[in-house]
DNA sequence: TTGTACGCGTTATCAA
DNA sequence: TTGATAACGCGTACAA
């Protein structure tokens, strides 16, 4: 009575049969048994086979018996537990999908990306965050591999952690890594953020900022080392040395950024353009800058990665270097798919998401004369 | 020979075992076999019990036998097949949450919360998203059950679809509704988007204004009908009399919030303030606004919901009713994890988030003259 | 075309 | 304390 659930199939039907509750002669918990194929083959008088090749869409079966079994799955709400037939081999159609945080929108991104890549092909996607700790990421892929997910997209937090790349070797599904490299994955696809900080760097070097700051994370990642590389080789390009007092490369995080902008533009020699790479930096890094009553670009140019809704409608626009990451998400999804199919893995893939330097306002032209004494920048004469 | 599993372990005796792979021999794929308990068993000389009560934490175990069982575990790298164990009625410990899109940076933080505090109690949370199709919420219901989640989180698109109400009625799990109202849930938790609003609304009313659009959408669920409760109370309540044609409801989404401002602003007599109820909304709103010269609050005053970095960092920064999506996560999962404890259900529980109204920069007193013509308004006099 | 019986990898119940 | 064995729900040879 409390669940009418029972009452209003027995009306209907010619019979519900086991999906009923067998509730207890008291009020107890009305606990269901859920329906099996023994419950269905019963109810549509056939054998369990029968049953078994209806659902597996056989065309061994005549067309009555299979209505009378159709009719009975509906009646009873059965369906095939994935448990039982997991362990008949029945392939899971399922891939996980392991990040530090689904807050960072790049990877809700690329989730969405991956999700609706691998719908098309009926597959689905779980996804576990792992705050950053290889523990937690270690136990995600073995919880993974228990649930028999048949492959995997990884962002690892750090790329040579020992026990992460034991977790990922004897597992023996198809692992592709998103915006990190790791020789126990089949394949990689990353963002160009090489080429993306190059153009940025070397676009403030051109404007003639010579102490560009530098906020960034993921030390441990091919991410982060590529945007290093790319920062040095630019000021090699273009001859300018570098102050290492100007590399903050401890994290993405917003109160980082508002952390690490403050002591930049405290310095003796504060820096006349700040790149600040990670989706989430701006957010600290414009609350920075207006304490100290600084104007973006007046007294400081600023490029930032990646686009965001607030780089593009902060007041003055933020530049910003661009990709797109729902792309990046279908794009390694689909990698998987590939390596799903072929019995061989495509190891070694590795695919390239290209990056785009979005110019707006937030950077100004400096004067070539050392900033030593500025006797002019009081209120920004002219 | 084709699995080398037992030669494998022969050889080798202490070291990699069973997990290695046994490479046939032309370059064939290295297929490998996943360890099972009997492998376990031959390898510690015990039977398959004994190494099932070695891993279920027996106290029945001598010592000895235990650690030669644990060294043959981690040899072979195995791990029991969640399928069979499954299929013996070990629970899942696992929930689901489904959703319309993990993109909304509110789901996100949903997500997270629900994570933390799941994962405090030893559970895994899946996450999938519906597209706000109910054909794909309903498949995703009944593929959760057939992975034997323990429990459900779900913020339903439309609550009165009847298909969906059906797979959830067949699904013998605790439900608990994010956001929404449903009677075939166990609990809801929601915010108290009444109050937020209503406060909104009052405000600008009390401002002088007379004429205040409305942005939102989900018409179907109940936070759509709470907002338009409220703004229709809050107008009831200033004896101010509502023109329909200010009540823009039919979505959530960026670009309506861009097509519905310039539509209002370019009525005949364009409302004086907009309250634009959707998290992606204001990305839409501000550039309409923006577009038509108009400015904030001057020419236009604005509130949004829920809070946001764009929304704090925009110039002038936004007033914004704001709640923490993040702590409606964990309630809702803490509410899942509650009624699991409990054999029965503690139907019908329904929790509230509280909502503030953050006052920024974006409104402006209104003269309570009507603005038929408007001669002084060129400049902003003054 | 349909039914029967076995096995998948676990857990749990018996005996020993 | 340990070992043998019967389930669990499904897929599938094999028999009818």
């Amino acid at each position: 009575m409390a669940r009418g659930i029972a009452a209003d199939d027995m009306t209907t039907g010619t019979a519900t049969g086991v999906a009923a509750d067998t509730t207890t002669a008291a009020g107890e918990a009305p606990t269901r048994r859920r329906a099996t194929v023994k419950d269905v083959a019963r109810e549509a008088g056939v054998s369990i086979g029968t049953v078994s090749r209806v659902i597996r869409q056989e065309s061994s079966v005549t067309a009555d018996i299979r209505e009378k079994v159709e009719a009975a799955i509906l009646r009873l709400g059965w369906q095939p537990s994935m448990a039982a037939q997991s362990m008949r081999g029945v392939r899971s159609r399922t891939i996980g999908f392991i990040f530090a945080d689904i807050r960072n929108p790049l990877y809700a991104e690329m989730v969405k990306g991956a999700e609706d890549l691998l719908s098309e092909h009926g597959y689905m996607l779980i996804v576990a965050s792992s705050d950053g700790r290889p523990e937690r990421e270690q136990a995600l892929i073995d919880r993974f591999s228990r649930w028999n997910v048949e492959g995997l997209l990884f962002s690892i937090e750090d790329e040579s952690h020992p026990q992460v790349a034991r977790a990922l070797a004897r597992v023996d599904f198809p692992k592709v890594m998103i915006e990190r490299a790791h020789d126990n994955a089949d394949a990689r696809v990353c963002a160009d953020h090489y080429r993306g900080t190059l153009h940025a760097a070397e676009y403030l070097l051109d404007l003639g900022h010579r102490r560009i700051g530098l906020i960034s994370g993921g030390r441990r990642t091919w991410v982060g080392r590529s945007r290093l590389q790319a920062y040095r080789d630019a000021h090699a390009s273009r001859g300018v040395p570098i102050d290492q007092r100007l590399l903050r490369l401890d994290s993405f995080s917003q109160s980082y950024g508002f952390r690490e902008t403050q002591l930049l533009l405290g310095l003796d020699e504060p820096p006349s353009a700040i790149l600040a790479l990670g989706m989430r930096l701006l957010a600290g890094v414009l609350p920075a800058v207006r304490s100290r009553r600084c104007v973006i670009p007046r007294d400081l140019s600023l490029v930032v990665s990646n686009d965001s809704e607030l780089a593009q409608l902060a007041t003055p626009a933020i530049s910003a270097i661009r990709y797109d990451p729902y792309a990046l998400g279908r794009e390694a999804a689909q990698l998987l798919m590939k390596n799903l199919g072929h019995g061989e893995r495509l190891s070694g893939t590795r695919l390239e998401i290209p990056t785009e330097f979005v110019m707006r306002e937030s950077c100004a032209r400096i004067a070539p004369n050392p900033p030593a004494a500025r006797p002019d920048e009081q209120q920004g004469g002219r």
